[in-house]
DNA sequence: GTTCCGCATGAATCGATAG
DNA sequence: ACTATCGATTCATGCGGAA
């Protein structure tokens, strides 16, 4: 199945508009920081960041399926050798405007940003908050599972050694059963903790998150063919990662610049999708 | 230097209106969740959290030094399919009170508790917020340097072959403080993330944390003699780790059953200061 | 004395059932 | 309708006994 992402060059706002009400299943995206990238958002000031995000986040609500979910990558920076409190604001008020806030993940940046200031250490952490319109929203945890700790492996081997030599010892005494039960073991769910290095090589957008970001939440909370929405595409990271997917994939970024090269990041997908997806490197949870 | 610390048993609010303006250099504590601990505290209702914990805060504000820190392990709980919002409300209430939130540390807790629910994963965070009255409190940043990735691997892998305790052998990544000494060179500043698993053989207190929390806090905010007060002590985990590390401590527990636990504790670690310190794990940052 | 393995134990959360 | 209680589910870790 080949479909190709929807890239709006636009106003967020006004773009978000000529979206249809109901019709995403994820929006997944990291909207310009409070004042940081200057030089290429323009940066809105932390004091009316809320104010600013609030009639996004109510079209963002409008476009989204009622069984949908909305995953907000985002992190307050200190002010004035403080935490500005803009995050905290807007999740009350997403709640007034009807949001559920279901969950808050964390996304550790295992080589974060190096540093030294006196009254702090590096940031090494962001924000995944997840909102919903509804308690029972579409969830196929299945699809994130991963190995359990090494803690169960180094047991699994010396347990499936003895259940080797049983099996070849003794015939259909029922112990396959057992083993199978193991195996099952071998994968676990993981938790709201997701250990990821930022992607060094992203050239061009200030502000790159690593594939393996929206990858875990696209293949978490949507099937093939659905649709996920980016309103802050930037470079394109999140729509070109669910074209690969075979979703389908709607990308909103007011800068030309970004928008050209998220443009040619989603042909080039187009014509080699396999290579582009062997690209995406799943290394979460360490 | 020999320590002994000051315990009392009785009702937080009233026993810190007992203790004089500015008197204490950090304030480490992890005052009972919402709802939660239900068969130990009462528990308070997570609408009124607020209201309960700012008169508390108020005090707290009192006597803590203008330079000192307070640092509180709190983690929202799950209501109703969506994370509540007492603490991100706490922190408001708090700023408006006059407090600087300067900081949140992610505590990742490696062995968070198991479970399978429709909805979420299982919650493996929870939050370290810092609050002081000052821009410019105290930090003391070198002593909390670690060592550099690959190298202090193989060092600490060599290392727990010579130094053969049973427990740095364990986890691969334990080092003692006469190891420290060892390791001057290619150190490095910590994040604001840290790795530890909860100690779940203590049978003493529900909600005990790893010593090396405190450790770690107590060697960051303040030196040999100062004040640390622990509002909620609980078991005495605090209290009992900055004795040993040479620090004056206030403990405050309304229930007798815990305050005999930690005075106990704190016998015990005036006895032979040695022996408690070497069983602190310093297993942080991975 | 070291290594290996079995086992209990968590600051949990949801849905169903009962009052 | 709204609150209180209970059962089912799940996995990394430390401790203790055994080889």
């Amino acid at each position: 199945m080949k479909i190709t992402p929807v890239l709006i060059l636009g106003n967020c706002l006004e773009e978000l508009k000529t979206i249809p009400a109901n019709s995403v299943d994820l929006i997944f995206t990291s909207p310009p920081y409070a004042d940081s990238r200057k030089n290429t958002y323009g940066g809105i000031h932390p004091d009316k960041y809320v104010d600013w995000f609030m009639p996004i986040s109510r079209e963002l609500f409008r476009v989204l399926k009622p069984k949908g979910t909305f995953l907000l990558n985002i992190k307050e920076k200190a002010l004035n050798c403080e935490r500005h409190t803009y995050v905290i604001e807007l999740i009350m008020e997403m709640k007034r405007l009807g949001w559920l806030w279901t969950e808050e993940f964390i996304w550790h940046k295992k080589n974060c940003y190096p540093g030294k200031w006196p009254n702090r250490f590096r940031d090494a952490w962001e924000r995944l908050l997840q909102f919903n319109k509804d308690k029972k929203f579409n969830m196929y945890q299945n699809e994130v599972m991963q190995p359990t700790g090494d803690w169960a492996k180094n047991r699994l081997r010396n347990l499936s050694e003895t259940d080797k030599t049983r099996d070849n010892a003794k015939n259909g005494s029922g112990f396959g059963k057992n083993v199978s039960n193991w195996l099952k073991r071998e994968m676990a769910y993981p938790t709201n903790v997701l250990h990821l290095a930022t992607e060094c090589g992203n050239k061009n957008h200030s502000a790159a998150f690593p594939k393996a970001l929206p990858e875990w939440f696209i293949r978490l909370f949507t099937k093939e063919g659905d649709c996920v929405l980016d309103p802050f595409m930037g470079s394109g990271t999140t729509v070109s990662v669910a074209q690969i997917m075979g979703r389908r994939a709607i990308g909103i970024e007011i800068l030309p610049e970004y928008f050209n090269i998220a443009q040619r990041q989603v042909n080039l997908a187009a014509k080699n999708p396999k290579k582009a997806y062997e690209k995406i490197q799943i290394s979460l949870f360490r």
